[in-house]
This record gives structure tokens, sequence and C-alpha cells, in this order.
DNA sequence: GGCCAATGTGAACGGCCGTTCAGGGGGCTT
DNA sequence: AAGCCCCCTGAACGGCCGTTCACATTGGCC
């Protein structure tokens, strides 16, 4: 049984972009990111992202509760997929830390290269949404930090990673945030036309952070 | 000869806001700086402005053609000083790119943890200036990064350092913008109130760069 | 004392903002 | 055929925006 009771003959030949439109909410959202990525969210209007879909403003309403909504519904369906795929690329590459650090960092930025859009907005409008929507998406982000630092902890603690020391104590959390942050602002100036594919940048952040973590060489 | 003709006794007795007030154009970039901080540049208002430095709209005027150029005007500042600062790092430490590397990311490091909101402003509200005036910004950007670029050059050509390859190659511009990065982002999350105060970030950070980039050991 | 340049005031301008709401179909279910 | 629900329209609301301008006010200089 399919969903749509009688399917019209003349619908088979329609423009696909007329024959089966997206669920109205489906391109609300896509107008509002794309508006989003390009001028920002504050300078960005309703009727901006409504017109952009043939719309009028006052139809946003039934979708969303708010434009401040319909930024949040982005932004956590962009860092949810995140979390999502941090945790499983830690899970699926058995217990060694420098195993988990590779396949972390691998996942990590290969996700920032390819949708560096939106990473950035994700990144970049968060500070736009109000306070409860917004601690949100900082208990997300902080997850994914905190996998890193476990990672770090497990590998100092089992002797196969060394990482600077300061004054006799090494930070991991700094050096957790040093990591990401240089993952996360790829997002910021890689673009596909550069020397380096998305697998070789993903590679090179690999070495740059086993090094950096000062991992021992891996025993084959 | 003082520029100031006559000394009223009575101005020795006023409250210090009022006796010498700074230069009015000062307290509109303190003010202005203030709030853009806080809370970003679209929805501070001009009103806003002027009001936190007792004055009303129309006085901005006076000293700065629009918003846009008071803008302009404080992240420039910033960014010049930034880019004096790294010419300057480099070019008193002598010919070891490892040297150079060192006070490079150091000096670079230790501006990002002491003026830290001058930093986040100027990265997060250049978007909002008109093009001709964001032009001048990424210029002063892409020459900081070049000097980093000629330091990696430098050292790979001098055999001190080896960087990571990836399918035999090594990509000095990615790695230069990785430690950007991760300098750069520092502003983001650093306050005083954790482990390690600015001294020991810039340590911590001089430590990852010259592993990431696999500086050989420095004969002493 | 008279002049000038610098600087501040606050009303006014034209325009855009996010959101609401009464009204109007279109199509499914009964 | 009737009722209902979903969705869209577009005017309207109250308010704020950056900028301009005619008009004070000040303080140094001849």
């Amino acid at each position: 049984m399919t969903k749509r009771k009688s399917v019209r003959i003349a619908e088979e030949t329609l423009p696909v972009a007329e024959r089966e439109p997206r669920a109205p909410v489906e391109a609300i959202r896509a107008a509002a990111f794309a508006q989003f990525a390009e001028r920002g969210y504050p300078v960005v209007t309703v009727r901006d992202i409504m017109k952009a879909c043939g719309l009028t403003q006052g139809a946003l309403y039934n979708h969303f509760k708010s434009k401040d909504e319909l930024l949040h519904d982005i932004i956590t369906s962009t860092q949810g997929e995140l979390e999502r795929l941090c945790q499983q690329a830690v899970a699926g590459v058995g217990d060694d830390p420098r195993a988990k650090l590779a396949a972390f960092v691998r996942v990590y930025v290969m996700r920032h290269c390819r949708m560096r859009i939106e990473a950035l907005v994700a990144n970049r409008e968060i500070g736009w949404l109000d306070a409860t929507r917004v601690a949100d998406i900082r208990r997300s982000r902080r997850a994914i930090r905190d996998i890193l630092v476990t990672i770090l902890r497990q590998g100092v603690e089992g002797g196969v990673f060394d990482p600077p020391q300061v004054d006799g104590r090494s930070d991991l959390k700094a050096i957790a945030m040093a990591l990401l942050d240089q993952c996360t602002h790829i997002s910021m100036w890689y673009g596909p036309g550069g020397d380096f594919g998305e697998e070789q940048m993903a590679k090179l952040y690999v070495e740059m952070a086993l090094r950096a973590v000062g991992a021992k060489p891996q025993s084959v």
C-alpha cells in the first residue's frame, strides 16, 4: 500500500521540481541553510527565506515556531550527526588508543571537508541562538571533546602516548582542544580545488595528531 | 610647552572620568569594541554604542563615516599589531628555522591568550565588512600565513624539518593553516582560570608545532 | 568682543524587522 | 455532500534600523 492514493497520469510528465516537491518544511530548511551560509543569520530575513522557496513570510510559522527555532533545527541536525559519527568511529576500531585517535581524526576531518558548509554554519551561527538552545549544542560539543580526552588519557596510561609536558604536567584538555580546533576550522578555508583531496587531508591530520600526542610507533 | 593653555585649578579636583575624558573617538572605539565582543556587530546599534559613552547617535558621524568604518577601524588596529608582532618575532631570533618557528608560535599564542577578546572580535566580525574593507584584512592574514609557510620551507630545505607526507608529497600551506587554526582559536575557549597560564600555553603549542613539522632535536 | 571650527543634540526620514491573524481554498474522510 | 484539517496569503502591528540635518554649544584665536 503506497501512501499516495491515486497517481495522476499527468504527474509523470511534469518537471521533477513540480512533480514531487519536497515537503515544504524540507524546502524551508534547505533555503534557510543556503542563505545563512552565504550571508549570516542576523541579516537573512524571514521574507528572504520564504521567497527563496516560493512562499510568503507567514507560511514559515506553519512549520517552525520562530526564526530562532529554524536555526536551532538546522544546527542540531548537523551537530547530532557529527556526534554520532565520532562515537561510531572510536567504537568500531578495537582498543588501541592510537587506532582510536586515528579513526576519530580521520572521520572528523573527512566530515569537515565534505560537509564544510554545514560545519561552517553550525560553528559560526551558534551564537545567535537563545540561551536554552545554545546550551543544547554546547553539550554535544563537550561530549565530542570528552571522547577525545578519554582517548588521550587511555593512551597516556597505556604508555603509548607521550604528550608534551610543561613544568612536568600535561594538559590533555588543552591538547584535545588544539586538535579539534585545527580540524574544525578546515571548514573555513578548505576547498576542493586545493592540492590535497579529502582523503589526503585526513591522512595529513591523522599524522599530525599522532605526532602531537607523541604516539609510539605501532607494532604491526 | 604643554598643549593645554591654562590648567584650571578646579580641574584637579574633578572626578577622573570628567577631568580628563579620553578623546571622544577613543571612547567610541572602546564602547563599540566591548559591545561587538559581547553581542556581535549586526545586533549592536549605533544608539547602543553612543549611549554607552554618554552621547547620542548623531555624534558618531563626527568621528566615523559609518558603522562599517568603525568596525574596520577596530579590526584593522588589532590585525595590524598582530602582523607587526609576527614579523618582529621571526626577525629577531637568528636563522635556525626551529628557533623561528618557536618564536613565531610563542608570540602568536601569547597574543591570543592575552588579547583573546580583541582576537575574537577580529576573527568573528570580519565577515560583516563590505568587500573592499574585508580584502584589506585578508591581505594581512595571508601575509602572516606566508611568514609561517616560509619558515616551514626553509626548515625542509635545510633538513631540520620532516613534515608529514601523504602519497610522497607534503602540503606546507595546509600544515601552516592547521598550526594557525589551532593557535588562533585558543581565543574561543581559553580563560585565565584554566590549568595553564599564558606562558605555559605558549610552551605547549610550541612543542606541538615542533612535533607536527618533525623538527630534529636542536643541537645545543 | 567677534569669529570660526569642532562637536553634540534629537527630531525626522525611509525602510525593514519578526510575528500575528483573519480569511480563503484544496483535498481527504465520512 | 458536508465537514475538517492543513496550509498559504498578505495586510497589519509595533518597533527598531543607519543615516541626515538644522540647530545649539563650546573654547581657542584674532
